[in-house]
DNA sequence: ATCGGCTCGCGCAA
DNA sequence: TGCGCGAAGCCGAT
C-alpha cells in the first residue's frame, strides 16, 4: 500500500469507470516511483486497465537538445520496461492543457495520477489540466522521501529548521518499494510503439548544444552508476567531495534531475551498507535534507527565481550596494564563453559548457562572481540561471534555483561581513579555493 | 594549522 | 525576552 500521505487531490472531480492513467512528468522512471505505484494500486482496486503517458512540449525554458536527448532516451527505456508489465505508454507531442484532456476524452479514463512538480510552468499546466477534465486530479509526491507538504507547511528558514522535521518522520517514509506488477487487466486497444525519431523532430529546441558521452541516460545506468558510487566512491566521499579536481562526486544528480532514479532508493541502499559513518551522513544530508530544502523553497516561494524572492535583510543589503563600484562587468556572451580574467571561474564555466555538469563545490563560487561580476543582483540572477538551466544536465531543477537564490540572495544562509556589493551576502574568494584544493589542477583539468 | 570575530533572525525555552 | 546556532567563508592574528 502506498502511503496515502503521499497522496493529494488537486481536483475531486467524479469518480468515474475507465482506466487509470499516469501522467508522468518529473519522475520519469518504472522502478521505485510512487506515483506509477499509487496509479496501479488503484487500477487493481477498481479491476481497471492502467496506462502511462507523457505529454512532450515542442520547448521547455533554456532545455536544449542535451537536456531532450537524454530524457526522451530515458523515457524509450521507460517505454519498454512498462509493456513489459502490460501497462501501455502513450507519448503526446503537444501542451498538457490540449494533449491531456483531449486523451483522457478519446480514451474513456477514469482517473489521472500526476506526480509532484513545485515549478510554476508545471503548477500551470496541472492546474489547467484539472479544470478541464471532470474525473479526480491526484498528484504523489514521488520525489521527496518525506512528501514537501508533510515536511513543512511553510518556507523553511534553512537547513537547520527542515533537518528536525525531516528526521522526526523520516522513518516512516524511508520505507522499501514495492514491485511494479504485471499489470492483470489488459488496455482495450492494442498500443503501438513510439515513433521515436518522428518525435525528435517535432521538437523547436536548440540543438547547438550537444550531447555528451561521459553519462549514459537511463534508468539501468543510473542504477549501475549508484551501484559504482557505493563500491568506490562512497568510503571516501566525506573526504573528497568538495575537492574538485578529484573524481569524488556520485554523479547522480542528472538521474535524479530527470527521475531516472529515486532519491529514496539511492538512501535505502548507501543506508544498507556498513561502515564509514561520516560519508554515509554526508550523502543522506545532502540527498534528503538539502534536496527537499530546495523543493521547499520553490513551492512555498513564488519568487524562486528571481530577487523577490529573497530574505528582507539580503534584499536590503544587496539594496544597500547597488551603486558600490563594480571593477568588473561582464556581459552575458563574455559569461557563456568563459571570458573572464579569472582562470578557475573560466574552468568551471567551461566544465558546465562541455560536460553539461559542474562540480557542486564550484557552482558556488561560480555564482557568487557572477553577483560580483555584474551590474545588479537581478542581472546576475538572470544569467546564472540562464546558464544553469542552458547547459546543466541538471538545470530548471528546485536544485538550481535555490543554489543560486544561496549565492546571490542569501537564501537559506545567514549574513556575514559586510564587503562592497555583496553587503552581508557570503563572499567567496579564489584564494579560499586555493587554500583548500589545487586549483590549479582543477583548470589543467578544464582548460580551453 | 587553528581560532575568533564578523552578523542576522528563527525557533524554542522561559 | 533571551539564547543558541546555522548549506559548503574570509581574514588577520597567533
Amino acid at each position: 500500500m502506498v502511503n496515502q500521505k503521499r497522496v493529494r487531490i488537486l481536483e475531486k472531480g467524479k469518480e468515474k469507470a475507465g482506466p487509470v492513467v499516469y501522467w508522468m512528468s518529473r519522475d520519469q522512471r518504472t522502478r521505485d516511483n510512487w506515483a506509477l505505484l499509487f496509479a496501479q494500486e488503484l487500477a487493481l482496486e477498481r479491476r481497471e486497465p492502467m496506462g502511462v503517458v507523457f505529454c512532450l512540449v515542442p520547448r521547455f525554458l533554456d532545455a536544449t537538445m542535451r537536456h531532450y536527448d537524454f530524457m526522451l532516451k530515458g523515457i524509450q527505456e521507460a517505454e519498454k520496461e512498462l509493456t513489459k508489465k502490460n501497462i501501455p505508454f502513450f507519448l503526446l507531442p503537444g501542451i498538457p492543457e490540449e494533449e491531456i484532456p483531449s486523451f483522457v476524452n478519446r480514451n474513456g479514463i477514469g482517473t489521472l495520477v500526476s506526480d509532484f512538480e513545485p515549478l510554476r510552468i508545471k503548477r500551470g499546466w496541472k492546474k489547467r489540466v484539472g479544470e478541464q477534465v471532470d474525473i479526480p486530479l491526484y498528484e504523489v509526491d514521488a520525489r521527496n522521501v518525506v512528501p514537501c507538504w508533510i515536511a513543512s507547511p511553510k518556507q523553511e528558514y534553512g537547513a537547520y529548521t527542515l533537518r528536525p522535521k525531516i528526521r522526526r518522520v523520516l522513518p516512516d517514509y524511508l520505507e522499501d518499494f514495492p514491485l511494479l506488477r504485471k499489470h492483470p487487466i489488459s488496455w482495450k486497444a492494442k498500443s503501438k510503439e513510439t515513433n521515436w525519431d518522428g518525435v525528435r523532430k517535432t521538437l523547436d529546441v536548440d540543438r547547438s548544444v550537444s550531447e555528451v558521452n561521459w553519462i549514459q541516460p537511463g534508468e539501468k545506468s543510473a542504477q549501475r552508476t549508484l551501484r559504482k558510487f557505493i563500491r568506490e566512491k562512497l568510503p571516501r566521499y566525506d573526504e573528497l567531495r568538495n575537492d574538485p579536481p578529484k573524481d569524488g562526486t556520485s554523479n547522480l544528480s542528472p538521474y535524479l534531475h530527470f527521475g531516472q532514479i529515486s532519491a529514496q532508493r539511492v538512501a535505502l541502499e548507501v543506508s544498507k551498507t556498513t561502515g564509514h559513518k561520516k560519508s554515509k551522513d554526508a550523502l543522506l544530508e545532502e540527498l534528503i535534507v538539502r534536496r527537499e530544502l530546495s523543493d521547499n523553497f520553490c513551492f512555498y516561494n513564488p519568487n524562486y527565481d528571481n530577487f523577490e524572492g529573497f530574505p528582507d535583510w539580503a534584499k536590503k543589503t544587496l539594496d544597500d550596494h547597488r551603486r558600490d563600484r563594480r571593477e568588473y562587468i561582464y556581459s552575458l556572451e563574455d559569461f557563456q564563453n568563459a571570458n573572464t580574467h579569472d582562470r578557475l571561474w573560466n574552468a568551471a564555466q567551461r566544465e558546465m559548457v562541455e560536460k553539461g555538469k559542474m562540480h557542486g563545490y564550484m557552482r558556488m563560487y561560480w555564482g557568487k562572481k557572477i553577483l560580483e561580476w555584474t551590474a545588479s543582483p537581478e542581472e546576475a540572477t538572470k544569467i546564472a540561471i540562464y546558464l544553469n538551466d542552458r547547459y546543466e544536465l541538471d538545470g530548471r531543477d528546485t536544485n538550481g534555483y535555490t543554489g543560486v537564490a544561496w549565492c546571490i540572495g542569501g537564501v537559506h544562509d545567514r549574513a556575514w561581513p559586510t564587503r562592497p556589493i555583496f553587503g552581508k551576502i557570503r563572499y567567496m574568494s579564489y584564494n579560499g579555493c586555493k587554500s583548500k584544493f589545487d586549483v590549479i589542477a582543477y583548470i589543467q583539468k578544464n582548460r580551453a
